[in-house]
DNA sequence: CGTGTTCTTGAATTCAGTCAAACGGTGTGG
DNA sequence: CCACACCGTTTGACTGAATTCAAGAACACG
């Protein structure tokens, strides 16, 4: 059954469990499923793969592994709105509702753990502490997305460029460099942009010093202080 | 220690009970408060007044009896993005963490009633229904955020006003009229805009017929379809 | 080492914003 | 009861930030 819901490569079983997220972090898979000792399977999909669509039924809550994923959502002539990425550690897929509100791609090569959402449902309907806790993810994502309505409603190009390389610096930077899983059309649908004015804001920043480039999708952020300020 | 936090008239003390709200919804309020016994204080508020600051540490949770609320957050020079607002029978300023994400003011004159956040937090500890219904409600937001998201990355201008009014249709007509509690430039902070477009927009509608005014803020939807069809 | 994709840059356009003025509805005081 | 004043709304004219359209350049990949 599984083989039908994905097509997709070598399934590998375990309970419980350790990933190593970029920065460390509390494992909030773990902290539920390790705690009620459920079974994680794993998985992989291949770069630009979809993982479930806009409005399907929510069978399973994901945690990235490796790799990255979006969550989107469209309008009927393709417009689309990026919601948010999806980094090593990052639990996506929750729903307190039967459906996906937003669709979900792999961006690059990505493997990810899932439980079944049925056995999270059960396990919080005996145990507070789950319940809990998944609560406190759905009200993180609440977070993030009122942070975003902020950015998409309000702020200039550069600004929301700005949040964009802070957010991703804090979350991805490994050794002050940050190697971007994404390309320019996805930034822009994050952050409400075409990817010409993305690509412009970022040749602006580097024509003033304040980012280094490694090839398009390698950035060295050579001065914070200077980007918060741009980032209103 | 409730006339310290709250500079307001007349404080009514009751259990449970029922509100009214302009379409009949499930009672979220009752069916925690109610459910759980606990003791709903009845709280009014001026127009224009505050009831909470954004980061302001989070001690109640309110539901709207009678009046409507904003909830926004600004940006230090004053650029100001409302991510809701809450009309009679809307539970807000709920929050799994301890603080508020965002400030909350009332509109026009307001009456809510509100429990203390620390006793949802203990009922929930205990009863796990409970806990089930405070994360339904936050993700509820999150879903609401999530479709606002779209509007203010990709929507045009008259989308913007036209999924607006649909909302506000939905929410608050009643016999086919809407009375609108909030401002153009309120409106314009919900949808990303400045006042003059929401006007502008709002003046093209009636012009087509597809909707009438008594006043500049009493609407009368004439053509729902055509309305969608605006909405992308 | 090509080849196709992604990214950058330029030029022209456009949608919404800004600035400014007039209008109108509401509420108050004479 | 009417006149006035004030605030919110509408409308107009102009501006400008971001988009669109269009080449080229750089990069990743086989």
């Amino acid at each position: 059954m599984l083989t039908q819901t994905f097509n997709a490569p070598a399934i590998k079983t375990q309970i419980g469990g350790k990933i190593a997220p970029a920065h460390p972090v509390s494992d909030q898979f773990g902290a539920i499923a390790g705690h009620v000792g459920l079974v994680a399977t794993e998985f992989s999909y291949r770069k630009e793969e979809e993982i479930y669509g806009e409005d399907e039924s929510a069978e399973y809550v994901y945690q990235v592994v490796t790799g990255a994923v979006r969550s989107y959502k469209l309008l009927s002539d393709g417009r689309r709105q990026i919601g948010s990425f999806h980094l090593p550690g990052d639990v996506f897929g929750l729903e307190s509702g039967t459906t996906h509100r937003l669709a979900a791609e792999a961006i690059i090569d990505t493997t990810v753990r899932l439980v079944k959402r049925a056995s999270l449902e059960k396990a919080a309907a005996t145990d507070v502490q789950v319940a809990r806790k998944l609560w406190a993810m759905t009200a993180g994502e609440l977070r993030h997305a009122e942070d975003h309505m902020l950015l998409l409603g309000r702020k200039t190009a550069m600004e929301r460029v700005a949040t964009f390389l802070l957010e991703m610096d804090r979350r991805l930077a490994v050794a002050g460099m940050m190697a971007l899983p994404m390309c320019r059309r996805d930034i822009g649908d994050y952050l409400g942009l075409t990817l010409e004015t993305v690509s412009r804001a970022l040749s602006q920043l580097h024509a003033q010093g304040i980012l280094g480039f490694s090839g398009a999708r390698h950035i060295v952020l050579r001065n914070r202080a200077r980007l918060h300020n741009l980032d209103a």
